[in-house]
DNA sequence: ACTGATGCGTC
DNA sequence: GTCGGAC
DNA sequence: GTCCGACGACGCATCAGT
């Protein structure tokens, strides 16, 4: 059998032939000239109309095999043809003749006649891979004629109206295909530029059409207008004060098209095959096999097996299965699961489980909500053992991780990438709510659960929805490539999804539960449900990261059985702010009282050391590997690819705490080249030496979590320290340095030195404390002092999100240009202020307001805060051209007015002073 | 090839 | 990172 | 004390549209 693969575009591994990928390869079949198929590949297949649309598209050089329709020709050893797909103009099928096998590989295609594209050929083939855009069966699209008289009646009514029609199509296909459409119909057709253009290129190969002109934008009375979709809401439109759009689709069959699209209307004629035709395709190539790709694929194979064809969604998550059907001969997943498993259990022969109609994840929500109601602790922990009590094995981990908020758990590293534009279209597209009821539904929330709760309550029609389902649901998000593969995934689940559930997916994906519960008493559950120790929880949470695998051991009564280990990284400890040496200094003597009075006599000190402005790091090394973890317990090794060279040199097996810095000896680097190097994909070595050369890094240690098998969490920090400082260490690894005091002036001193060794601050440690990981406890410390504050006034208050809703909790103030004598923006904060002045400032606000759009208003700028900073330096994001890093309010100034504001000058001094304090020195390490 | 919007993770 | 609020 | 939630700026990746 051929073998198939798919990797952002179909991949026949034996051939060494990509068919229409998404990047660059060596060797690729085009089928048609649409931007997304339009690479810079070294050596394509094409047919003649397609190569010289490409040329306009994608100047270039490379090697072009331009093959004759119908032909079979010999390209590199691998026997072909072309096949005309109908789709577009030039648009065309690859049919491969492999020994005694066929593959017919579609491309984009349909079997409806076009006016401006070649009719589809097709011939019988053993393997069949197929576009599927339109692969559910409510795709249906009505006779041609049908939708072109609409359109050209839409046209004529809107032009008798004395209104501009606008038709809205693809620039290259759909365009043309309208333009035929018009032909004979007594309308004039206007063109707008890449529109011309591309039609143009047809009439060269050939093609001719009705009379049309191009765009004129004081010519456009009595015209129809055809754009690219691109073009609506532009600024070419927006001057045609009177016109109706119409989008031309084959989405337009969804009901909700016009508010999806933002138009007038919607007329469904495509350039893609619709279900019954894709079906009828399948028929008439009769193969033995088939792949299917882009849109409903999953769905489509689906109904085509329920056919009896085998036929298969070529996806990146179906990798990996059908690598495995090949090789076990065993069958891949099956999307029909659901379906069939269903359909078993009513036989009798499954779970009860599965046949119990309730649906499991409203359960869930419904504990949930119950959480949310009572603002007592103690409650919610007993609501929720109570819950978890009664939950599967199976159930039971995935639960907990979506009591912290979390789809996933901490340490796995999978994201969604799904966030609220992506759940806003979803809602929108799931319920075909129009927008401005659904608009009006968000602005009263500002919470996007509440908003889906509102959104979908009655205008979905819910199903059963298992936790295992969810956790699937989860996966698929995470594996779909795309905000629109997400979206459609994510749609399909919120139309058959109650409101409350769909309240709690957002819940999840948003990460904000708000039911005033999260990790911690999430713990505390666990330990009352299943009468483990709480300590023992929290240990067992701290070391593997994952709640959920927590309270599967809880559940087994082996949580003790958690230890530190090589390569599974742990929460780091964690340091509690304080203002001032004093203020830490007293924290200590408190401590010293209990203990009757004397034990700080005893103790030598405190131990001090520099706060270093870096990321903090967790290194493990073993004899043959190197990873390193950052402070959310992400592997971060392949960011610092020269740390884990060095580090192989390490003579110890060890866990070491620590944090990386920019660093480089005589050259200030800051925290935001650090930044530089953080997000990097690490595909690449160019990259890296690069990166390397950029940004140099070093690796500051301050603690030893476990040495050569011996785990020193339950030692303390002077016990670490003394084992650290043994540890021999490799270029670019470096010790913090530790002082002792016995003083607040001590430690103020030591504070105004990491200072001027431009550190962040100081970092105040009981030299006998053991190692907490995760928790922000009584024996670390941190001593940060704001670089400077500045009065500014507000200019701007938005409504706050979750309990801040109802308030203007979100101010955007500015500084004094005093060149124009203009207001500038500088940032942004509400951090600082209580409740009550909150309330006030909204109330302010309102009846102060210049400008209300929505959420946001631009208010009369005469409050004026005094906002303290940690760092301020040049930004694009507010107009100044500065930004404040950590600001916060100080203070509300009722004593001064606008008048009395600093100034941008000022501002820029000490943006000046905090760049330059610093030119040639850099910091002080050990 | 460039740009803006969005999402994520660092502080 | 920052901060205030609630238990 | 401890946890929770509501917020800041930045840089990079990715996607979708020019």
């Amino acid at each position: 059998m051929i073998e198939v693969r798919y990797e952002r575009g179909v991949y026949l591994p034996q051939q060494n032939l990509w068919l229409d990928p998404w990047d660059a390869k060596p060797f690729a079949f085009i089928s048609h000239a649409h931007n997304d198929h339009v690479a810079p590949h070294e050596e394509i297949i094409v047919s003649q109309r397609t190569a010289r649309l490409l040329k306009s598209r994608l100047p270039g050089r490379r090697i072009e095999h331009i093959l004759p329709f119908g032909e079979k020709r010999r390209v590199h050893g691998l026997d072909l043809m072309l096949l005309p797909a109908g789709h577009i103009f030039g648009s065309a099928q690859c049919f491969l003749f492999l020994g005694n096998e066929t593959l017919l590989y579609t491309g984009d295609f349909k079997l409806r006649p076009g006016k401006s594209a070649e009719q589809v050929q097709w011939r019988e083939a053993d393997t069949l891979i197929m576009e599927t855009t339109f692969g559910l069966s409510r795709y249906r699209f009505p006779p041609t004629q049908q939708v072109v008289d609409q359109i050209v009646s839409f046209c004529r009514e809107t032009i008798e109206a004395g209104e501009v029609p606008v038709l809205l199509g693809y620039s290259l296909g759909k365009a043309q295909e309208i333009l035929c459409s018009l032909d004979g119909v007594g309308l004039t057709p206007m063109l707008h530029g890449s529109v011309y253009q591309m039609t143009r290129i047809y009439e060269q190969l050939g093609q001719s059409f009705c009379k049309y002109v191009r765009y004129r934008a004081n010519d456009v009375a009595g015209k129809v207008l055809i754009c690219p979709p691109s073009a609506n809401r532009s600024h070419m439109l927006e001057r045609i004060p009177r016109k109706r759009v119409a989008m031309i689709s084959g989405w337009a069959v969804d009901p909700n098209a016009v508010y999806r699209y933002q138009v007038d209307a919607a007329f469904p004629l495509s350039d893609h095959a619709d279900y019954d035709d894709l079906i009828r395709y399948v028929d008439f190539v009769r193969p033995r096999r088939v792949f299917t790709l882009h849109g409903f694929a999953a769905a489509f194979a689906c109904d085509l097996r329920a056919r009896g064809v085998e036929a298969w969604a070529l996806t990146e998550q179906n990798q990996m299965e059908l690598h495995l059907s090949a090789a076990d001969n065993a069958l891949p997943v099956d999307p029909c699961a659901e379906v069939s498993r269903t359909a078993e259990s009513t036989q009798g022969s499954f779970h009860k489980q599965v046949s119990d109609t309730r649906s499991e994840f409203l359960a869930f929500a419904k504990v949930g909500e119950a959480i949310a109601a009572t603002p007592a602790k103690l409650e919610k922990i007993r609501l929720l053992s109570d819950y978890l009590r009664e939950l599967t094995s199976e159930q039971l981990p995935v639960i907990t991780t979506y009591f912290t908020g979390r789809a996933f758990a901490q340490s796995d590293p999978r994201t969604l990438q799904v966030g609220w534009s992506v759940i806003v279209r979803t809602l929108q597209g799931a319920t075909k709510i129009d927008d401005a009821a659904f608009h009006s539904i968000a602005a009263r929330h500002g919470d996007t659960g509440k908003t889906a709760f509102e959104v979908l309550d009655a205008r979905t029609t819910p199903r059963p929805f298992t936790i295992v389902e969810s956790r699937e649901l989860f996966e698929s998000l995470h594996r779909a490539r795309g905000p629109l593969a997400k979206a459609q995934l994510l749609q399909d689940r919120f139309s058959i999804s109650s409101a409350r559930e769909g309240q709690y997916i957002v819940k999840i994906l948003t990460g904000d539960l708000r039911i005033g519960l999260r990790e911690g008493l999430v713990e505390e559950a666990i330990a009352k449900a299943f009468d483990v120790p709480l300590d023992q929880v929290k240990q067992a949470n701290m070391l593997l990261g994952d709640i959920g695998e927590t309270a599967a051991l809880a559940l087994r009564n082996e949580v003790h059985q958690a230890q530190l280990s090589l390569f599974r990284p742990i929460k780091c400890m964690l340091a509690t702010p304080l203002p001032s040496a004093e203020s830490v200094w007293q924290r200590f003597v408190d401590v010293g009282d209990v203990d009757g009075g004397s034990a700080l006599a005893t103790q030598p000190a405190i131990f001090l050391e520099d706060k270093f402005d870096g990321i903090r790091a967790q290194l493990h090394r073993s004899a043959d590997r190197v990873e390193i973890y950052s402070r959310d317990l992400r592997r971060i090794t392949g960011q610092f690819p020269e740390l884990v060279d060095q580090a192989t040199n390490f003579q110890e097996k060890l866990i070491v705490d620590g944090e990386i810095i920019a660093f480089e000896e005589g050259r200030r680097l800051t925290f935001f080249d650090l930044q530089k190097r953080l997000g990097r994909k690490s595909d690449g070595e160019d990259l890296f030496a690069r990166a390397a050369a950029d940004v140099p890094v070093a690796f500051v240690a301050f603690d030893l979590l476990w040495l050569n098998g011996e785990s020193l969490l339950r030692t303390s920090l002077r016990e670490r320290r003394a084992r650290l400082s043994e540890v021999r260490l490799p270029p670019q690894f470096q010790i913090a340095k530790v002082v002792s005091a016995r003083s607040a002036a001590e430690i103020e001193q030591a504070f105004r030195q990491a200072r001027r060794h431009l550190n962040e601050g100081l970092m105040i440690k009981d030299p006998e404390s053991l190692y907490l990981p995760g928790t922000r406890g009584m024996f670390w410390f941190k001593l940060k002092k704001e670089l400077a504050t500045l009065d500014v006034v507000v200019v701007a208050a938005e409504l706050g999100h979750g309990k801040r809703n109802n308030v203007l909790s979100d101010y955007t103030f500015a500084v004094r240009d005093e060149t124009t004598g203009g207001l500038l923006r500088i940032g942004k904060a509400y951090s600082g202020l209580t409740d009550a002045e909150i309330a006030e400032l909204t109330e302010h606000f309102k009846q102060n307001t210049l400008a209300d759009h929505g959420r946001y208003r631009e208010v009369k700028p005469d409050i004026v805060l005094e906002v303290a900073f940690n760092s301020i330096q040049p930004s694009a994001r507010h107009a100044s051209g500065l930004a404040l890093r950590f600001p916060r309010i100080k203070a509300i100034r009722r004593d001064k007015n606008v008048d009395s504001i600093d100034t941008l000058q000022y501002a820029h001094e000490l943006a000046a002073r905090d760049a330059q304090i610093q030119q040639s020195v850099s910091p002080e390490v050990a």
